[in-house]
DNA sequence: AGCCAGGCTCTCG
DNA sequence: CGAGAGCATGGC
Protein backbone atom coordinates (compact mmCIF):
# COMPACT_ATOMS: atom_id res chain seq x y z
CA UNK A 1 0.00 0.00 0.00
CA UNK A 2 1.09 3.50 -0.68
CA UNK A 3 0.10 6.74 1.03
CA UNK A 4 0.89 9.97 -0.33
CA UNK A 5 0.58 12.94 2.92
CA UNK A 6 0.80 16.44 1.95
CA UNK A 7 2.05 19.04 4.26
CA UNK A 8 0.44 22.34 5.54
CA UNK A 9 3.20 24.55 5.53
CA UNK A 10 7.12 24.34 4.78
CA UNK A 11 9.06 20.84 5.56
CA UNK A 12 12.60 19.87 5.89
CA UNK A 13 12.66 16.01 6.23
CA UNK A 14 16.25 16.02 6.67
CA UNK A 15 16.40 18.76 9.50
CA UNK A 16 13.52 17.36 11.08
CA UNK A 17 14.52 13.47 11.29
CA UNK A 18 18.39 14.62 12.14
CA UNK A 19 17.42 14.01 15.60
CA UNK A 20 17.31 10.51 14.87
CA UNK A 21 21.13 10.08 14.14
CA UNK A 22 22.96 13.17 15.69
CA UNK A 23 24.39 11.03 18.85
CA UNK A 24 23.72 7.73 17.68
CA UNK A 25 21.41 4.69 16.06
CA UNK A 26 17.77 4.27 16.91
CA UNK A 27 16.70 1.01 15.47
CA UNK A 28 13.58 1.19 16.34
CA UNK A 29 13.43 4.62 14.32
CA UNK A 30 16.10 4.33 11.07
CA UNK A 31 17.49 6.65 8.62
CA UNK A 32 18.56 4.81 5.68
CA UNK A 33 19.64 7.36 3.35
CA UNK A 34 16.99 9.87 3.02
CA UNK A 35 14.60 7.31 3.58
CA UNK A 36 12.92 6.70 7.17
CA UNK A 37 11.75 3.31 8.04
CA UNK A 38 9.36 2.33 11.52
CA UNK A 39 7.16 -0.35 12.60
CA UNK A 40 3.83 -0.07 13.15
CA UNK A 41 2.74 -3.01 15.74
CA UNK A 42 -1.11 -4.37 15.26
CA UNK A 43 -1.56 -6.91 18.28
CA UNK A 44 1.07 -10.05 16.99
CA UNK A 45 1.25 -7.78 13.99
CA UNK A 46 3.81 -5.95 12.62
CA UNK A 47 3.85 -3.89 9.62
CA UNK A 48 7.39 -2.63 8.31
CA UNK A 49 6.78 0.94 6.76
CA UNK A 50 8.87 3.43 4.66
CA UNK A 51 8.36 7.36 4.65
CA UNK A 52 10.11 9.26 1.92
CA UNK A 53 10.22 13.04 1.52
CA UNK A 54 9.39 14.47 -2.17
CA UNK A 55 9.20 17.94 -3.45
CA UNK A 56 10.40 21.17 -2.30
CA UNK A 57 10.51 22.07 1.30
CA UNK A 58 7.16 24.34 0.86
CA UNK A 59 5.39 22.11 -1.15
CA UNK A 60 6.76 18.73 0.49
CA UNK A 61 4.77 15.28 0.30
CA UNK A 62 5.86 12.59 2.39
CA UNK A 63 5.32 9.00 0.59
CA UNK A 64 3.99 5.84 2.84
CA UNK A 65 5.24 2.56 1.63
CA UNK A 66 3.64 -0.30 3.42
CA UNK A 67 4.16 -3.68 2.26
CA UNK A 68 1.73 -6.20 1.54
CA UNK A 69 -0.77 -4.13 3.26
CA UNK A 70 -3.85 -3.90 1.81
CA UNK A 71 -6.74 -2.82 4.70
CA UNK A 72 -7.66 0.91 5.01
CA UNK A 73 -7.22 0.33 8.98
CA UNK A 74 -3.97 -0.27 8.73
CA UNK A 75 -2.93 2.86 6.07
CA UNK A 76 -5.15 5.45 8.53
CA UNK A 77 -3.15 4.12 11.79
CA UNK A 78 0.22 4.54 9.75
CA UNK A 79 -0.76 7.36 8.30
CA UNK A 80 -1.77 8.88 11.98
CA UNK A 81 2.02 8.14 13.11
CA UNK A 82 3.76 9.31 10.38
CA UNK A 83 1.98 13.41 10.67
CA UNK A 84 3.12 12.73 14.08
CA UNK A 85 6.38 11.82 13.71
CA UNK A 86 6.88 14.20 11.36
CA UNK A 87 5.30 17.42 13.60
CA UNK A 88 3.13 17.97 10.26
CA UNK A 89 0.44 19.57 13.05
CA UNK A 90 2.64 22.07 14.09
CA UNK A 91 2.19 25.73 12.79
CA UNK A 92 5.03 26.46 10.95
CA UNK A 93 4.41 29.33 9.22
CA UNK A 94 2.47 30.94 12.26
CA UNK A 95 5.53 29.93 14.50
CA UNK A 96 7.79 32.07 11.67
CA UNK A 97 5.52 35.28 11.79
CA UNK A 98 5.70 35.10 15.21
CA UNK A 99 9.69 34.40 15.09
CA UNK A 100 10.54 37.35 13.02
CA UNK A 101 9.41 40.02 15.32
CA UNK A 102 11.74 38.14 18.14
CA UNK A 103 15.13 39.02 18.11
CA UNK A 104 16.37 35.33 19.51
CA UNK A 105 13.98 33.37 16.98
CA UNK A 106 14.54 35.54 14.03
CA UNK A 107 18.23 34.53 12.83
CA UNK A 108 17.11 30.78 13.51
CA UNK A 109 14.02 31.00 10.62
CA UNK A 110 16.13 30.91 7.60
CA UNK A 111 19.34 27.92 8.61
CA UNK A 112 16.51 25.95 9.78
CA UNK A 113 13.47 26.53 7.57
CA UNK A 114 11.34 23.41 7.20
CA UNK A 115 12.45 21.96 10.74
CA UNK A 116 9.60 20.33 12.82
CA UNK A 117 9.60 19.39 16.24
CA UNK A 118 8.86 15.59 16.16
CA UNK A 119 6.26 13.98 17.91
CA UNK A 120 6.45 10.20 19.18
CA UNK A 121 3.90 7.80 18.36
CA UNK A 122 3.87 5.69 21.60
CA UNK A 123 4.11 7.08 25.14
CA UNK A 124 6.32 3.86 26.82
CA UNK A 125 8.85 4.47 24.29
CA UNK A 126 9.14 8.33 24.75
CA UNK A 127 9.34 7.67 28.30
CA UNK A 128 11.77 4.91 28.00
CA UNK A 129 14.08 6.89 26.22
CA UNK A 130 13.59 9.71 28.17
CA UNK A 131 14.73 7.69 31.41
CA UNK A 132 18.01 6.55 29.62
CA UNK A 133 18.51 10.38 28.42
CA UNK A 134 18.54 11.35 32.18
CA UNK A 135 21.73 12.87 33.30
CA UNK A 136 23.73 10.98 31.39
CA UNK A 137 25.25 12.57 27.81
CA UNK A 138 23.01 11.51 25.13
CA UNK A 139 25.78 9.36 23.08
CA UNK A 140 25.64 7.10 25.63
CA UNK A 141 21.82 7.73 26.04
CA UNK A 142 21.29 6.67 22.56
CA UNK A 143 23.84 3.78 22.99
CA UNK A 144 21.59 2.48 25.78
CA UNK A 145 18.13 2.93 23.95
CA UNK A 146 19.68 1.09 21.20
CA UNK A 147 20.49 -1.81 22.78
CA UNK A 148 17.53 -1.88 24.71
CA UNK A 149 15.43 -1.98 21.56
CA UNK A 150 17.74 -4.67 19.91
CA UNK A 151 17.42 -7.19 23.04
CA UNK A 152 13.69 -6.31 23.58
CA UNK A 153 11.92 -5.45 20.75
CA UNK A 154 11.02 -7.36 17.59
CA UNK A 155 12.92 -7.08 14.35
CA UNK A 156 11.22 -6.91 11.16
CA UNK A 157 12.57 -6.66 7.59
CA UNK A 158 12.08 -4.10 4.93
CA UNK A 159 14.11 -3.31 1.83
CA UNK A 160 16.82 -5.55 2.64
CA UNK A 161 16.95 -3.46 6.16
CA UNK A 162 15.97 -4.68 9.57
CA UNK A 163 13.79 -2.07 11.52
CA UNK A 164 12.45 -3.16 15.15
CA UNK A 165 9.27 -2.67 16.92
CA UNK A 166 9.96 -1.30 20.14
CA UNK A 167 9.35 -3.31 22.92
CA UNK A 168 5.61 -3.70 24.10
CA UNK A 169 5.48 -3.44 27.71
CA UNK A 170 4.26 -6.99 28.49
CA UNK A 171 8.18 -7.59 27.44
CA UNK A 172 9.64 -4.75 29.64
CA UNK A 173 7.35 -5.28 32.60
CA UNK A 174 9.21 -8.85 32.40
CA UNK A 175 12.47 -8.07 31.97
CA UNK A 176 15.08 -8.88 34.48
CA UNK A 177 17.37 -6.49 36.74
CA UNK A 178 20.35 -8.27 35.82
CA UNK A 179 19.88 -8.57 32.33
CA UNK A 180 19.19 -4.30 31.96
CA UNK A 181 22.28 -4.34 34.24
CA UNK A 182 24.28 -6.20 32.31
CA UNK A 183 23.00 -3.50 29.47
CA UNK A 184 24.78 -1.05 31.41
CA UNK A 185 21.72 0.50 32.60
CA UNK A 186 21.64 1.46 36.25
CA UNK A 187 19.48 -0.57 38.84
CA UNK A 188 17.70 2.76 39.24
CA UNK A 189 17.12 3.23 35.39
CA UNK A 190 16.39 -0.39 35.59
CA UNK A 191 13.75 -0.25 38.20
CA UNK A 192 12.20 3.08 36.50
CA UNK A 193 12.19 1.37 32.83
CA UNK A 194 10.76 -1.97 34.41
CA UNK A 195 8.30 -0.44 36.91
CA UNK A 196 6.86 2.07 34.32
CA UNK A 197 6.02 -0.60 31.65
CA UNK A 198 4.40 -2.48 35.04
CA UNK A 199 2.35 0.53 35.30
CA UNK A 200 1.32 1.00 31.85
CA UNK A 201 0.57 -3.13 31.61
CA UNK A 202 -1.64 -2.98 34.76
CA UNK A 203 -3.50 0.05 33.71
CA UNK A 204 -2.08 2.21 36.84
CA UNK A 205 -0.50 5.07 34.34
CA UNK A 206 -2.79 5.76 31.93
CA UNK A 207 -0.84 7.27 29.38
CA UNK A 208 -3.41 7.26 25.82
CA UNK A 209 -5.87 8.66 28.31
CA UNK A 210 -3.96 11.80 28.75
CA UNK A 211 -4.51 13.32 25.45
CA UNK A 212 -6.87 15.52 26.17
CA UNK A 213 -6.15 16.40 29.64
CA UNK A 214 -4.98 19.66 31.05
CA UNK A 215 -1.30 19.79 30.86
CA UNK A 216 -1.07 20.88 34.62
CA UNK A 217 -2.87 17.51 35.40
CA UNK A 218 -0.78 15.91 32.61
CA UNK A 219 2.51 16.85 34.71
CA UNK A 220 1.08 15.52 38.20
CA UNK A 221 -0.07 12.05 36.61
CA UNK A 222 3.30 11.51 34.93
CA UNK A 223 5.72 13.14 38.01
CA UNK A 224 3.78 10.61 40.05
CA UNK A 225 5.09 7.99 38.61
CA UNK A 226 8.50 7.29 39.71
CA UNK A 227 11.75 7.83 37.70
CA UNK A 228 9.66 10.27 35.93
CA UNK A 229 10.07 14.02 37.17
CA UNK A 230 9.40 17.61 35.67
CA UNK A 231 11.56 17.21 33.07
CA UNK A 232 10.69 14.03 31.59
CA UNK A 233 6.94 14.97 31.93
CA UNK A 234 7.49 18.69 29.95
CA UNK A 235 9.54 16.96 26.85
CA UNK A 236 6.52 14.50 27.64
CA UNK A 237 3.86 17.11 26.92
CA UNK A 238 5.75 18.31 23.76
CA UNK A 239 7.22 15.40 22.14
CA UNK A 240 4.69 12.69 23.04
CA UNK A 241 1.69 14.94 23.49
CA UNK A 242 2.42 17.01 20.44
CA UNK A 243 1.43 20.47 22.65
CA UNK A 244 2.79 23.42 20.94
CA UNK A 245 2.83 25.85 24.91
CA UNK A 246 5.87 23.39 26.53
CA UNK A 247 9.17 24.87 27.48
CA UNK A 248 11.59 22.24 29.07
CA UNK A 249 13.21 24.70 31.97
CA UNK A 250 14.90 22.33 33.05
CA UNK A 251 16.14 21.01 30.09
CA UNK A 252 20.49 21.20 30.64
CA UNK A 253 20.63 22.28 26.80
CA UNK A 254 17.58 24.93 26.50
CA UNK A 255 19.45 26.75 29.75
CA UNK A 256 22.04 27.14 28.11
CA UNK A 257 20.34 28.21 25.15
CA UNK A 258 18.68 31.06 26.99
CA UNK A 259 22.02 31.71 28.61
CA UNK A 260 23.52 32.39 25.33
CA UNK A 261 20.72 34.89 24.06
CA UNK A 262 21.40 36.40 27.51
CA UNK A 263 23.62 39.96 26.92
CA UNK A 264 25.95 38.64 29.23
CA UNK A 265 25.48 34.81 29.01
CA UNK A 266 24.66 34.36 32.31
CA UNK A 267 22.36 31.19 33.01
CA UNK A 268 18.62 31.92 34.03
CA UNK A 269 16.17 30.36 36.05
CA UNK A 270 14.25 28.19 35.51
CA UNK A 271 11.35 30.26 36.28
CA UNK A 272 13.10 33.38 34.42
CA UNK A 273 13.11 30.74 31.59
CA UNK A 274 9.38 29.67 31.81
CA UNK A 275 8.23 33.38 32.10
CA UNK A 276 10.15 34.12 29.06
CA UNK A 277 8.70 31.47 26.91
CA UNK A 278 5.58 32.39 27.95
CA UNK A 279 5.05 34.81 25.94
CA UNK A 280 5.72 32.42 22.68
CA UNK A 281 2.28 31.03 23.59
CA UNK A 282 1.41 28.13 21.52
CA UNK A 283 4.58 28.19 19.80
CA UNK A 284 6.99 27.71 22.90
CA UNK A 285 7.70 24.18 21.96
CA UNK A 286 8.45 24.87 18.43
CA UNK A 287 10.58 27.50 19.16
CA UNK A 288 12.38 25.86 21.59
CA UNK A 289 12.99 23.25 18.99
CA UNK A 290 14.59 26.07 17.17
CA UNK A 291 16.84 27.04 20.17
CA UNK A 292 18.38 23.73 20.99
CA UNK A 293 18.80 23.37 17.18
CA UNK A 294 20.25 26.75 16.99
CA UNK A 295 22.76 25.69 19.42
CA UNK A 296 24.37 23.36 16.93
CA UNK A 297 24.64 25.70 14.08
CA UNK A 298 28.15 26.96 13.07
CA UNK A 299 29.46 23.96 15.26
CA UNK A 300 31.60 21.13 13.48
CA UNK A 301 29.04 18.14 12.23
CA UNK A 302 25.49 19.00 11.91
CA UNK A 303 22.90 21.94 11.73
CA UNK A 304 19.58 21.01 12.59
CA UNK A 305 18.21 18.52 14.54
CA UNK A 306 17.44 19.03 17.81
C1' DA B 1 42.77 12.67 36.70
C1' DG B 2 38.68 14.86 37.16
C1' DC B 3 34.56 16.98 35.73
C1' DC B 4 30.54 17.20 33.23
C1' DA B 5 26.74 15.00 30.47
C1' DG B 6 19.52 17.54 27.51
C1' DG B 7 17.60 14.09 35.92
C1' DC B 8 15.63 11.87 39.65
C1' DT B 9 15.22 9.95 44.19
C1' DC B 10 16.42 9.70 48.82
C1' DT B 11 18.30 11.42 52.96
C1' DC B 12 19.38 14.83 56.21
C1' DG B 13 19.52 19.31 58.46
C1' DC C 1 11.47 23.15 52.68
C1' DG C 2 16.80 23.29 50.35
C1' DA C 3 21.13 21.12 49.76
C1' DG C 4 23.80 17.19 48.66
C1' DA C 5 25.05 12.40 47.59
C1' DG C 6 24.60 8.61 44.42
C1' DC C 7 23.86 6.65 40.08
C1' DA C 8 27.46 4.43 35.64
C1' DT C 9 29.73 5.58 31.60
C1' DG C 10 32.20 8.22 27.84
C1' DG C 11 34.43 12.34 26.15
C1' DC C 12 37.26 15.97 26.77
Amino acid sequence: MKIVLTVEGPLDVSKTLARYQLWGEDPANRLVGDTFLRVWRDGDRLWPYSVRGVGPVDAAELVVEIPRARSPRVGDAVAREVRRIFGLDFDLSGFYRMAKGDPRLAPLIEPLYGLRPTVSPCPLEMLAGAITAQQVNLAFAFALRARLVRRFGQPARLDGETVHAFPTAATLADSRLTTLRAMQFSTRKAEYIRDLARAVLSGTLDLDGLLNAPSARVIELVTAQRGLGRWTADWFLARCLGRGDVCPAGDLAVRKAFARSHPRGRTLSEGAIRRRARAWGPHQTVAVHYLLAGLRLGRPGVGGGT
